[in-house]
DNA sequence: CTGAAAGCGCTAACAG
DNA sequence: CTGTTAGCGCTTTCAG
């Protein structure tokens, strides 16, 4: 309250209690034993001095203690990650664990290994990595370190754990809705099969899912755009579609909610605005997005807040175990909305 | 390489290289002069050993320096906040300064006080709120330890720092093209013009605009619904005015791109999609909803990314005169899409 | 060009 | 219940 300290210290609040630093220590953090009395002037004197604890002091001094979790993140137009951190949040909390979140550019790996310094810097005991892709170098630094690497909402061929939904399940049961409602001529939309693994479980549940009907996709269903998931690849693949008439595909499954919406709106820039008996669709994710379009979108929904939650559980059950490798899937729903009409 | 150090410190690559662990803090940080020989020698041993700079030892050695910047942010289902983010990295990557960002529930005091509590032990020089409200207390607190508070794309009555766009203008301008495009009965939705002060500028804006054309807005033709700049606000709306069709407006101001969405999908849902002649629409922020949807949201776009940018520029501007106030000003543009068409 | 020494602010035994 | 002491890992004068 008086001089302009550049910050104030605990000793600066043990000379103004007439106690030495390490009784202030115990009193501001419950720890230890001290009287009541004590313990109100130090509390007095602290809120007086305006005094908060320096974190940096405090990591250092205390034993090499596992308390925070790192998360990596990236920054797109629209993203699903928002849902998990809230889960990770809510667990960490729970728990009692910080959480540490930063943002690294999506694939690129020089991104990625800078953003994986500073957490490694940072002493975290585990780095979340939110829909993006280390490589195996980034892994086995991470190891090195004594940090579990985990892979969240996303899964590689890397050898790390990783906490998921099924995506073989998932292009199943998409597919499999679709024929029940009497598709047949189904389009795979947005996903590349070559290039991840994600694509390729949704593929593979798809064609399985076709082959229970016996029937054999053409080559001309599988539109990949730019393997993203876009929106962008949604709107590239109706036009595709149109300009190959003999395709005549009926329904599709788009592996995103956003490539989904992409579908629905170029049929409505095309001028035959979605329609039972257009093209049914069904995405993934059960975004917002769903019920924010018209027609709402049907949409293999993902848990998550539970996915998230997962995580972190995962992270602080390993403890330094990190090497350990365990592949967790987390349950998901099927929301049929509008989009999913029986065939007609 | 050999055992498994706890984790691998100065200390150890000082043992292996026969050096002091003063040149090896020199020559990892480049500081100060070395030799290039025991340069490359250090460099060597710490890829060897794997190590990694302990951040917290770092910090607490070196002489305060304001090098991170903390930002609050908070989640939502849609959420502009990412693009300031996006501005916010990318000038302080220029600018060399660390953000730290950490999540507080929006308008839940007790949240942010714990959040800012963390910014504050972080050591960080300058906490920029995202949209989040902080109340005066928190402020106060904030300013007393040195650290410059700043309301980023929002704006309050408090005595603070503010990067936004110029929300009387928002409100004028939009109303303005309105009336120009022909409209004159029409509606303010999705904010509270009593409660935060954006809905009273972008309100004041909108009625002076009016006014310039000599009408006076009706009681009705103020929406409300939850004063949270909502979907569902605007979805509400449109059945509110149905519901009373003396009200008979044939244009919406809506507040934000996300209320306007509601409109759209309100007007859908009620059998009677949009089309010109049915009530234009025009919303606020110019978020990747309105190429999404179906029509096209008008839209008065702001600069989010700019708005970013600026915000870091004038936190390591202010440095440490954290009671400087001022507020800047972004400029925004008008986007017009397709809801917005001649009034017919 | 390099080393010794001191210290950042806090915590953790260990005495007392 | 409280103080003393030592030290976390790193940076930084200041000598040499």
């Amino acid at each position: 309250m008086e001089g302009i300290l550049l910050s104030v210290t605990i000793k600066d609040i043990a000379a103004a209690v007439g106690l030495s630093t390490a009784s202030v220590s115990r009193i501001l953090n419950g720890r230890g034993r001290y009287s009541a009395a004590s313990a109100k002037r130090v509390q007095a004197a602290a809120a007086e001095l305006g005094y908060f604890k320096n974190r940096s002091a405090a990591d250092l001094a205390s034993p090499q203690q596992r308390r925070t979790i790192g998360v990596i993140n990236y920054l797109a137009a629209t993203n699903a990650n928002d849902q998990v951190i809230q889960g990770i949040l809510a667990e960490a909390r729970e728990r009692d664990v910080e959480v540490t979140i930063m943002y690294a550019q999506r694939d690129n790996q020089a991104s990625i290994t800078r953003v994986v310094k500073s957490m490694i810097e940072r002493q975290v005991f585990a780095v979340l990595f939110l829909s993006v892709r280390p490589d195996q170098t980034v892994v086995d630094t991470l190891r090195q370190a004594r940090i579990y690497p985990q892979e969240v909402a996303s899964a590689s061929d890397l050898n790390i754990s990783s906490v998921s939904s099924d995506d073989f399940q998932i292009g199943y049961q998409a597919t499999d809705l679709l024929l029940r409602r009497g598709y047949r001529r189904i389009a795979f939309v947005g996903a590349d099969p070559q290039k991840d693994i994600i694509g390729r479980y949704r593929y593979a549940g798809y064609t399985a899912a076709l082959q229970a009907y016996d029937v054999t996709p053409a080559k001309e269903w599988l539109f990949i755009g730019d393997g993203q998931y876009s929106y962008h690849s949604g709107l590239a693949a109706v036009t595709d579609f149109s300009e190959h008439p003999q395709t005549a595909v009926d329904a599709v499954f788009a592996t995103s909610d956003d490539t989904a919406l992409g579908i629905v709106n170029g049929l409505y820039d095309l001028g035959r605005p979605f329609s039972p008996g257009s093209l049914a669709v069904i995405g993934v994710d059960g975004s917002s997005t769903c019920t924010r379009a018209r027609p709402q979108l049907s949409s293999m929904t993902q848990s998550f807040d539970l996915i998230g939650r997962t995580a972190v559980a995962e992270a602080v059950h390993a403890g330094d175990q990190v090497d350990q490798i365990k592949r967790i899937e987390i349950p998901f729903t099927i929301e049929e909305r509008q989009t999913t009409p029986t065939k007609k």
